[in-house]
DNA sequence: TGAGTTATGCGACACAATGTCGTTAAATCA
DNA sequence: TGATTTAACGACATTGTGTCGCATAACTCA
């Protein structure tokens, strides 16, 4: 019967267990965001090769079907390797998947944040400076967000993604407003509103094939997130 | 294979297809929306009875298992039925789960407006009402939505949410504010920031097993929204 | 109520995907 | 180079899926 006990992958049981909690999801970004600044561990070539290999597979076949009809072997076909060597590496498609966006939003707050360093703190998050960056990004990576966002069954993902803008939005956050009184809203709640009406806003530009250019969204988001709906319809 | 083309079920032709694209839930949510108010239709009293059955044993199951580990067989078992029953009824164990929960949005949304109808406009949607109305709702329901909203792999489903959730803001946004100038943000955008927010916002809350009443979550969600993240740290 | 319709039960089937394994060959590292 | 690690290959048992035909029970409607 299936609904026993979680399955535990026995080739690699040190990150097999399928993510089913939270906390796994807040380790994930933890240890991913700080990987950036690590150097890159000595990892066999061949290693390397074969999951870059199935990222792109995967990544290539979503193009053309969605997401839960895509099966390892396809994967695996594409990439021309073995079915089994893909359990070498990953447990399921889904950790195969979320892996291969991590990477890319790494990359993206890392950008970010050195470039917010650079200069003076206020301006710069006031004025949807930041929220450019994201839209850009994601404008940039059209096709790979079209498919991630884009299609229904996408579940953990999309958890995931909104877990991880919160998680970064969190800790500006805290860091910017330090311990500024905010009239009994928990940080937390705060940083849930920005990362859900953020990634809304995004699967919606990015449904609609980017209907209007980044800056433009950045300038909307800022200030439906910051300024909130009654600014919208009052200034008229 | 696998990629070849959509499975079509040849039992039910008409609703068989898998959802996968936007128009079909849209076209979900208005016939669902509209529902309500239609007189029921004469169903047989079996077909009724099956599918409260399965859609209770899903909703039971769900309790205990993750929704991916739940397998058809599981949830006629517990129903006591064939598992040829379930393929009479839906296509995927998906299409039950939305299909059940579309129900009680439907319910609440209905409430919500049949309340405000009986009220001057301004005032209710302005302090937060609704929003408390909504929170309660899923206070009266956590068990229900702790398991769909606190599981990762739930991925249709978020999407379907959050566009149900968008659909009747929008709704709301056009009858209340109609041709208001919005500086040149669409409405649509809009009523994608209140839905990301607030369901965000209902994920936070949820997971953490309702660490707040709801009106103090109505009222946070309210000012969030509405006021923006700027008036939540200026007012201090 | 009884005749006709319809849903469900039952058992079975072919099929597809999964997770695992042992062995062999090849690539990589030091 | 030699030692180690990784992937290929083929195979296997297991599980879930979607479908079918037929018998029986439940329901509807006149």
């Amino acid at each position: 019967m299936s609904l026993n006990q979680q399955h535990v992958n026995k080739l690699h049981p040190d990150e097999s267990v399928v993510n089913t909690n939270l906390d796994e999801v807040f380790d994930m970004q933890q240890v991913s965001i700080n990987m950036i600044k690590k150097a890159t561990k000595k990892v066999d070539r061949r290693v390397l090769r074969t999951r870059k290999q199935l990222s792109q597979s995967l990544l290539e076949l979503m193009q053309q079907s969605s997401f839960e009809e895509i099966t390892i072997k396809d994967i695996t076909d594409r990439a021309d390797m073995n079915r089994a060597t893909f359990y070498l590496h990953y447990g399921t498609k889904e950790e195969l998947l979320f892996k291969s966006l991590e990477s890319r939003f790494d990359e993206l707050v890392h950008t970010i944040e050195t470039q917010l360093e650079t200069k003076p703190d206020e301006p710069i998050w006031a004025d949807g400076c930041y929220e450019q960056m994201v839209f850009e990004h994601v404008a940039d990576h059209v096709d790979l967000y079209k498919v991630v966002l884009d299609q229904n069954g996408m579940g953990t993902i999309i958890h995931q993604i909104i877990d991880y803008i919160a998680a970064v939005t969190l800790r500006h956050t805290i860091d910017y407003h330090d311990n500024q009184d905010t009239n009994g809203i928990p940080l937390e709640a705060i940083s849930r509103h920005v990362a859900g009406s953020m990634f809304s806003l995004i699967v919606w530009w990015v449904r609609n094939d980017l209907p209007h250019p980044p800056k433009e969204m950045a300038d909307i988001c800022h200030r439906l997130i910051n300024l909130g709906c009654d600014n919208v319809f009052d200034t008229d």
